[in-house]
DNA sequence: CCTATTGCCTTGCTCAGCAAAGTATCATAC
DNA sequence: GTATGATACTTTGCTGAGCAAGGCAATAGG
Protein backbone atom coordinates (compact mmCIF):
# COMPACT_ATOMS: atom_id res chain seq x y z
CA UNK A 1 0.00 0.00 0.00
CA UNK A 2 1.23 3.16 -1.20
CA UNK A 3 0.35 6.36 1.93
CA UNK A 4 0.16 10.03 0.82
CA UNK A 5 3.00 11.41 1.84
CA UNK A 6 1.10 14.07 4.11
CA UNK A 7 0.49 10.66 6.39
CA UNK A 8 3.78 11.03 7.08
CA UNK A 9 4.55 14.44 8.81
CA UNK A 10 5.75 14.46 12.00
CA UNK A 11 5.66 10.79 12.47
CA UNK A 12 9.49 10.78 11.13
CA UNK A 13 10.47 12.78 13.88
CA UNK A 14 9.14 10.60 16.73
CA UNK A 15 9.99 7.92 14.76
CA UNK A 16 13.77 8.61 14.57
CA UNK A 17 14.04 9.74 18.10
CA UNK A 18 12.58 6.33 19.11
CA UNK A 19 14.38 4.42 17.26
CA UNK A 20 17.87 6.26 18.71
CA UNK A 21 15.83 5.63 22.20
CA UNK A 22 16.95 2.63 22.16
CA UNK A 23 20.47 2.53 20.24
CA UNK A 24 22.91 4.87 18.60
CA UNK A 25 22.38 4.24 15.08
CA UNK A 26 23.78 5.63 11.69
CA UNK A 27 22.15 6.71 9.05
CA UNK A 28 21.37 4.17 6.66
CA UNK A 29 20.90 1.89 9.78
CA UNK A 30 17.59 4.06 10.43
CA UNK A 31 16.47 3.79 6.89
CA UNK A 32 16.78 -0.30 7.24
CA UNK A 33 15.18 -0.67 11.02
CA UNK A 34 12.71 1.58 10.19
CA UNK A 35 11.79 -0.32 7.21
CA UNK A 36 12.11 -4.06 8.48
CA UNK A 37 9.71 -3.53 11.44
CA UNK A 38 6.93 -1.86 9.15
CA UNK A 39 7.42 -4.96 7.25
CA UNK A 40 8.59 -2.51 4.44
CA UNK A 41 5.62 -0.04 5.07
CA UNK A 42 7.89 2.68 6.10
CA UNK A 43 10.03 3.85 2.98
CA UNK A 44 11.45 6.74 4.58
CA UNK A 45 13.88 8.63 2.08
CA UNK A 46 17.10 9.87 2.52
CA UNK A 47 16.51 12.90 1.67
CA UNK A 48 14.38 13.68 4.77
CA UNK A 49 16.37 11.92 6.70
CA UNK A 50 19.50 13.06 6.36
CA UNK A 51 18.08 16.76 6.64
CA UNK A 52 16.21 15.70 10.07
CA UNK A 53 19.36 14.43 11.56
CA UNK A 54 21.29 17.29 11.15
CA UNK A 55 18.43 19.63 12.21
CA UNK A 56 18.36 17.65 15.87
CA UNK A 57 21.83 17.73 15.82
CA UNK A 58 22.06 21.45 15.32
CA UNK A 59 19.01 21.38 17.91
CA UNK A 60 21.05 19.87 20.33
CA UNK A 61 19.15 16.29 20.78
CA UNK A 62 21.54 14.24 19.09
CA UNK A 63 25.64 13.81 18.88
CA UNK A 64 27.28 12.33 15.63
CA UNK A 65 30.58 10.39 15.35
CA UNK A 66 32.36 9.14 13.17
CA UNK A 67 33.17 5.27 13.44
CA UNK A 68 34.74 2.99 10.75
CA UNK A 69 32.58 -0.64 10.53
CA UNK A 70 34.80 -3.73 9.98
CA UNK A 71 33.96 -3.29 6.15
CA UNK A 72 36.47 -0.11 6.00
CA UNK A 73 33.76 1.90 5.55
CA UNK A 74 32.97 5.31 7.45
CA UNK A 75 29.62 5.59 9.25
CA UNK A 76 28.12 8.60 11.33
CA UNK A 77 26.68 7.44 14.65
CA UNK A 78 23.91 9.56 15.91
CA UNK A 79 22.88 8.78 19.78
CA UNK A 80 20.53 10.97 22.05
CA UNK A 81 21.96 13.75 24.19
CA UNK A 82 20.12 14.25 27.51
CA UNK A 83 18.54 16.88 25.67
CA UNK A 84 17.34 14.56 23.12
CA UNK A 85 15.97 12.01 25.15
CA UNK A 86 13.51 14.22 27.38
CA UNK A 87 12.40 15.14 23.65
CA UNK A 88 11.90 11.94 22.33
CA UNK A 89 9.70 10.67 25.63
CA UNK A 90 8.03 14.17 24.55
CA UNK A 91 7.19 13.74 21.41
CA UNK A 92 6.85 9.88 22.20
CA UNK A 93 3.56 11.02 24.40
CA UNK A 94 2.09 13.12 22.27
CA UNK A 95 2.33 10.97 19.07
CA UNK A 96 0.15 8.34 21.55
CA UNK A 97 -2.72 11.05 22.09
CA UNK A 98 -2.41 11.78 19.02
CA UNK A 99 -3.50 8.45 17.74
CA UNK A 100 -5.70 8.17 20.78
CA UNK A 101 -7.60 11.40 19.96
CA UNK A 102 -8.13 9.61 16.51
CA UNK A 103 -8.90 6.42 17.21
CA UNK A 104 -11.50 8.51 19.56
CA UNK A 105 -12.86 10.39 16.39
CA UNK A 106 -12.72 7.95 13.85
CA UNK A 107 -13.91 4.92 16.20
CA UNK A 108 -17.45 5.85 16.43
CA UNK A 109 -17.81 3.67 12.65
CA UNK A 110 -15.52 1.32 12.47
CA UNK A 111 -13.95 -0.22 15.38
CA UNK B 1 -1.19 19.41 25.94
CA UNK B 2 -0.17 21.32 23.01
CA UNK B 3 0.57 19.43 19.56
CA UNK B 4 3.31 20.83 17.42
CA UNK B 5 1.72 21.03 13.96
CA UNK B 6 3.29 19.09 12.09
CA UNK B 7 1.66 15.54 13.76
CA UNK B 8 -1.58 17.25 12.43
CA UNK B 9 -0.65 17.46 8.58
CA UNK B 10 -2.55 14.37 6.96
CA UNK B 11 -4.77 13.76 9.93
CA UNK B 12 -7.34 16.31 9.14
CA UNK B 13 -8.21 14.84 5.50
CA UNK B 14 -9.12 11.53 7.04
CA UNK B 15 -11.10 13.72 9.92
CA UNK B 16 -13.39 15.63 7.33
CA UNK B 17 -13.81 12.56 5.64
CA UNK B 18 -14.62 10.17 8.42
CA UNK B 19 -17.05 12.48 10.31
CA UNK B 20 -18.94 13.22 7.21
CA UNK B 21 -19.33 9.32 6.51
CA UNK B 22 -21.11 9.12 9.53
CA UNK B 23 -23.88 12.07 8.04
CA UNK B 24 -23.74 15.24 5.92
CA UNK B 25 -22.05 18.39 8.49
CA UNK B 26 -21.57 22.19 7.99
CA UNK B 27 -18.30 23.04 8.52
CA UNK B 28 -18.44 25.28 12.09
CA UNK B 29 -20.05 21.87 12.93
CA UNK B 30 -17.15 19.47 12.21
CA UNK B 31 -14.85 21.89 14.35
CA UNK B 32 -17.07 21.59 17.09
CA UNK B 33 -17.35 17.74 16.92
CA UNK B 34 -13.50 16.74 16.55
CA UNK B 35 -12.85 19.01 19.69
CA UNK B 36 -15.56 17.64 21.53
CA UNK B 37 -14.86 13.68 20.57
CA UNK B 38 -10.72 13.98 21.66
CA UNK B 39 -12.22 15.66 24.83
CA UNK B 40 -10.46 18.98 23.59
CA UNK B 41 -6.84 17.66 21.80
CA UNK B 42 -7.88 18.19 18.65
CA UNK B 43 -9.05 22.04 18.32
CA UNK B 44 -8.54 22.37 14.25
CA UNK B 45 -8.20 25.91 12.66
CA UNK B 46 -10.38 27.34 10.22
CA UNK B 47 -7.61 28.66 7.84
CA UNK B 48 -7.34 24.62 7.90
CA UNK B 49 -11.04 23.28 7.70
CA UNK B 50 -12.20 25.76 5.41
CA UNK B 51 -9.66 25.53 2.29
CA UNK B 52 -9.52 21.80 2.63
CA UNK B 53 -13.29 21.70 2.48
CA UNK B 54 -13.37 23.70 -0.72
CA UNK B 55 -10.27 21.66 -1.94
CA UNK B 56 -12.10 18.46 -1.70
CA UNK B 57 -15.44 19.92 -2.87
CA UNK B 58 -13.40 21.37 -6.19
CA UNK B 59 -12.12 17.51 -6.27
CA UNK B 60 -15.46 15.86 -6.27
CA UNK B 61 -15.58 13.96 -3.14
CA UNK B 62 -18.00 16.64 -1.33
CA UNK B 63 -21.41 18.24 -2.24
CA UNK B 64 -22.19 20.93 -0.66
CA UNK B 65 -25.73 22.58 0.06
CA UNK B 66 -26.79 25.49 1.68
CA UNK B 67 -29.53 25.12 4.10
CA UNK B 68 -31.36 27.50 6.53
CA UNK B 69 -30.82 26.70 10.43
CA UNK B 70 -34.15 27.18 12.76
CA UNK B 71 -31.62 30.07 13.97
CA UNK B 72 -32.32 31.64 10.68
CA UNK B 73 -28.03 31.69 9.60
CA UNK B 74 -27.22 30.12 6.94
CA UNK B 75 -24.98 26.78 7.22
CA UNK B 76 -23.12 24.99 4.51
CA UNK B 77 -23.70 21.33 4.56
CA UNK B 78 -20.75 19.00 3.34
CA UNK B 79 -22.16 15.62 2.05
CA UNK B 80 -19.98 12.92 0.62
CA UNK B 81 -20.60 11.96 -3.08
CA UNK B 82 -19.76 8.25 -3.99
CA UNK B 83 -16.38 9.58 -5.18
CA UNK B 84 -15.73 10.52 -1.89
CA UNK B 85 -17.31 7.78 0.20
CA UNK B 86 -14.75 5.59 -1.67
CA UNK B 87 -12.17 7.89 -1.04
CA UNK B 88 -13.07 8.07 2.53
CA UNK B 89 -12.71 4.21 3.06
CA UNK B 90 -9.16 4.07 1.16
CA UNK B 91 -7.97 7.09 3.58
CA UNK B 92 -9.00 5.27 6.25
CA UNK B 93 -7.87 2.23 5.70
CA UNK B 94 -4.14 3.86 5.08
CA UNK B 95 -4.30 6.17 8.47
CA UNK B 96 -4.90 2.32 10.20
CA UNK B 97 -2.11 1.29 8.40
CA UNK B 98 0.09 3.58 9.22
CA UNK B 99 -0.89 4.04 12.95
CA UNK B 100 -0.06 0.00 13.08
CA UNK B 101 3.14 0.45 11.56
CA UNK B 102 4.23 3.37 13.73
CA UNK B 103 2.74 0.71 16.67
CA UNK B 104 5.11 -1.86 14.97
CA UNK B 105 8.42 0.35 15.17
CA UNK B 106 7.83 2.53 18.46
CA UNK B 107 5.97 -0.33 20.08
CA UNK B 108 9.28 -2.34 20.75
CA UNK B 109 10.24 0.36 23.86
CA UNK B 110 7.01 0.52 25.09
CA UNK B 111 3.73 -0.96 24.98
C1' DC C 1 -25.17 49.29 23.09
C1' DC C 2 -21.51 46.18 23.35
C1' DT C 3 -19.59 41.77 23.49
C1' DA C 4 -19.54 36.81 22.69
C1' DT C 5 -20.92 33.30 19.78
C1' DT C 6 -22.10 31.40 15.61
C1' DG C 7 -20.84 30.81 10.86
C1' DC C 8 -18.37 31.56 6.63
C1' DC C 9 -14.10 33.06 4.02
C1' DT C 10 -9.16 34.67 2.47
C1' DT C 11 -4.09 36.05 2.08
C1' DG C 12 0.59 35.26 3.11
C1' DC C 13 3.89 32.67 5.59
C1' DT C 14 6.59 28.67 7.30
C1' DC C 15 8.60 24.44 7.18
C1' DA C 16 8.42 19.19 6.46
C1' DG C 17 9.22 15.84 3.13
C1' DC C 18 10.38 14.61 -1.53
C1' DA C 19 12.70 14.18 -6.02
C1' DA C 20 16.80 14.11 -8.03
C1' DA C 21 21.17 14.53 -8.17
C1' DG C 22 26.13 14.02 -6.61
C1' DT C 23 30.20 11.68 -4.12
C1' DA C 24 32.71 7.57 -2.74
C1' DT C 25 33.75 2.71 -1.28
C1' DC C 26 33.19 -2.17 -1.63
C1' DA C 27 31.51 -6.86 -3.51
C1' DT C 28 30.16 -9.59 -7.16
C1' DA C 29 29.88 -11.10 -11.63
C1' DC C 30 31.06 -11.24 -16.37
C1' DG D 1 39.35 -4.95 -16.15
C1' DT D 2 34.97 -3.10 -15.72
C1' DA D 3 30.04 -2.87 -15.03
C1' DT D 4 26.49 -3.24 -11.60
C1' DG D 5 24.39 -2.88 -7.31
C1' DA D 6 24.55 -2.26 -2.50
C1' DT D 7 26.34 0.61 1.10
C1' DA D 8 26.75 5.29 3.03
C1' DC D 9 26.53 10.30 3.39
C1' DT D 10 25.06 14.91 1.38
C1' DT D 11 22.75 18.84 -1.03
C1' DT D 12 19.48 21.93 -3.84
C1' DG D 13 15.01 23.26 -5.21
C1' DC D 14 10.21 22.41 -5.15
C1' DT D 15 5.48 21.46 -3.43
C1' DG D 16 1.87 21.86 -0.49
C1' DA D 17 -0.36 21.35 4.27
C1' DG D 18 -1.59 23.91 8.12
C1' DC D 19 -1.47 28.18 10.62
C1' DA D 20 -1.82 33.05 11.98
C1' DA D 21 -4.37 36.73 11.47
C1' DG D 22 -7.37 39.02 9.64
C1' DG D 23 -12.31 40.21 7.66
C1' DC D 24 -17.56 39.87 7.09
C1' DA D 25 -22.20 39.23 8.92
C1' DA D 26 -26.08 37.72 11.91
C1' DT D 27 -27.84 36.55 16.47
C1' DA D 28 -28.14 36.34 21.61
C1' DG D 29 -27.58 38.16 26.06
C1' DG D 30 -26.00 41.15 29.54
Amino acid sequence: MNYDREFLTGTVGVLILSLLSERAMYGYEILQEAERRSASQFQMKEGTLYPALHQMERAGFLKASWRDSDTGRARKYYALTAKGRRHAESKRRQWDAISAAMRAILGAEHG
